[in-house]
DNA sequence: CTGAAAGCGCTAACAC
DNA sequence: GTGTTAGCGCTTTCAG
């Protein structure tokens, strides 16, 4: 069946002309006889002729594309982080390659190999791998940029977003609001954003608020499996480590008709796009996507063409309050807001 | 800074060999004598030498990649499916490169040109295409394998779910619950599967099931603004087109304080995993994403290998009854249940 | 068991 | 304005 795919040198032989001559006409740089491009075309277009790019990317050099290695890419908030980056990706001509590490934190630094062989660089998303890891991926020789995790006096380039102090005005809110006794559900544990927001939760008491720290983890289930625990603590407010475990808390209150936010009011992070659909409508931490997308795409291709780029760009986010968020039940500071 | 990545000249060199032994100490073929072996691997980690894998390929003639075009990574259904042909994929050794067309069917097939240039085999998934870009893509030298669509009289394998008979199903059910009066909000105007849903719609009229039809889409936001029209037309439940529409329908009726199922009934397509952690859940018809993904994924590598593969697949469903269905609100058949 | 050389498909010097 | 040739980095005959 289908036979080989034709060469510029199939294409040569039925125009009737040299291989350079048919790479001239075809990309239409120098200059060629105008018949003899359309002889070229015509023999091109009869044969069905396309460039071989893995040809074209040997003799360039350069892949023209770029990896991005995402911990989850069913979780909507790397979802969409992908295609802004690869609408970024497109609109420059650059082609994009998706590895999904599943969550394994340590197969993370050999998927970062194998992607990186055949890529011109590599976007890191929130990554889990160890610092160690972390080390031995910024010797590569592919450029990496990182989104949301600091690299700790390493050569890395890094888009991020401030967990902590993220973490601090969300809490911030919550105590406006009344409340004294929270119980946060964590992240995973190798997460640089867990680690910030849970930095965030110890530094507010201080300000007399009270923490409970439950495991959690990134799928529906583990919220709804934190939840007993965490109202074991008789916390006012719960707090999540992102939205898709708000969406499991939601539900087993739901069983136990604990009400939101009469009884415990909900919060958690990203502001994925159902959040503001869930009812209650979810109070969260917007963190833009576009923004971190358009920035780690401009950055590695900052990184990929030897240009002078930033260590760090930070990109803004911001709490928004929704119906899940209210005075706490039995504060009387409630009254002050 | 970062000098040219070393090469197996490179490695030669240091280890004293041609580049032959390299490549052969390298990659265990062939027999060599162990102590070049040894200082071939020396040099080699000494330079942090890794294959160049484009040239790999070059030589190969096979870049052991596999494309995935999909109209939309955001949608959960996608994203699981590329999750799960990226796992089979990895694990068999190809690597996966992803294309979102971002919904838009004109683009489908060019977008197709590109990403096949680069692959060994495209997966397209549930394309918006028309049927003459259809044909045109049958035609291109790359394999291509399809899914959640039947190509009319092309060499296309496919990979299917019975979509007319889940709608069929779906509406049998409501039937039986006593509903005669439906609205069916709808997906994409471009959408096969759409298309067939609708087809299911119309049939059921024999069957004294009469059902309004709303334009719809893909987003939340579709399904919340189709709803006033829906329910203009009176009807006893909602069918959507997918669960993510279903997340609008939920928060208009809720604005409107129409009850579900009490008032309205509310069912749709996919099971994405959301759907089961709604409130009331949601009924919906699964489709199998690791089936899909699987048989996708075996279909494409049998055709890359030329090996004789079922020239269409198909993928069983079935309703998950759940709570945002019940009896119809006005009809006396609901007892019979 | 090892090295020299050819060649995957393409493009850019360099001749003519 | 066009053809010839070299070479991107790799692997694999084919000699030695």
């Amino acid at each position: 069946m289908a036979s080989k795919k034709p060469t510029v040198s199939d294409v040569a032989r039925v125009a009737q002309v040299s291989k350079a001559t048919v790479s001239r006409a075809l990309r239409g740089v120098g200059s060629v006889d105008p018949e003899l491009v359309a002889r070229v075309e015509a023999a091109a277009a009869q044969l069905e002729y396309t460039p071989n790019s893995v040809a074209q990317d040997l003799r360039f050099g350069s892949s023209r594309s770029i990896g991005i290695l995402v911990p989850d890419i069913a979780n909507p908030y790397f979802s969409i982080l992908v295609q802004e980056i690869a609408r970024n990706a497109a609109v420059s001509g650059y082609r994009t390659l998706l590895s999904d590490t599943l969550e394994d934190a340590d197969g993370e630094l050999e998927s970062l190999r194998v992607i990186a062989r055949h890529v011109d660089g590599v976007v890191l998303c929130s990554p889990r791998m160890s610092d160690q890891d972390l080390a031995q991926a910024a010797k590569l020789r592919t450029p990496i940029v990182m989104t949301a995790r600091v690299a700790p006096g390493l050569a890395l380039t890094t888009v991020t977003v401030n967990s902590y102090s993220d973490c601090r005005e969300l809490i911030g809110r919550l105590h406006q609001l009344g409340h004294r006794r929270l119980a946060y559900i964590a992240g995973p544990e190798r997460s640089w954003q867990n680690a910030e927001r849970l930095r965030a939760v110890e530094d507010a008491r201080v300000f007399g608020v009270d923490t409970a720290v439950i495991p959690g983890g990134t799928e529906v289930v583990d919220g709804y499996r934190a939840v007993d625990a965490a109202l074991a603590a008789e916390p006012t407010a719960i707090v999540a480590f992102n939205d898709i475990l708000a969406i499991g808390i939601y539900e087993r209150l739901r069983e136990r008709a604990v009400r939101i936010p009469d009884d415990v009011s909900v919060a958690s992070f990203d502001d994925i796009s159902f959040a503001a659909h869930l009812s209650p409508t979810l109070t969260t931490v917007r963190t833009d996507r576009a923004d971190i997308g358009r920035l780690a795409f401009e950055a590695i291709v900052g990184r990929i063409e030897d240009r002078d780029i930033a260590h760090n760009q930070s990109v803004e986010s911001g709490v928004v309050m929704r119906d899940s968020t209210g005075p706490a039940p039995t504060s009387d500071l409630a009254s002050t807001q």
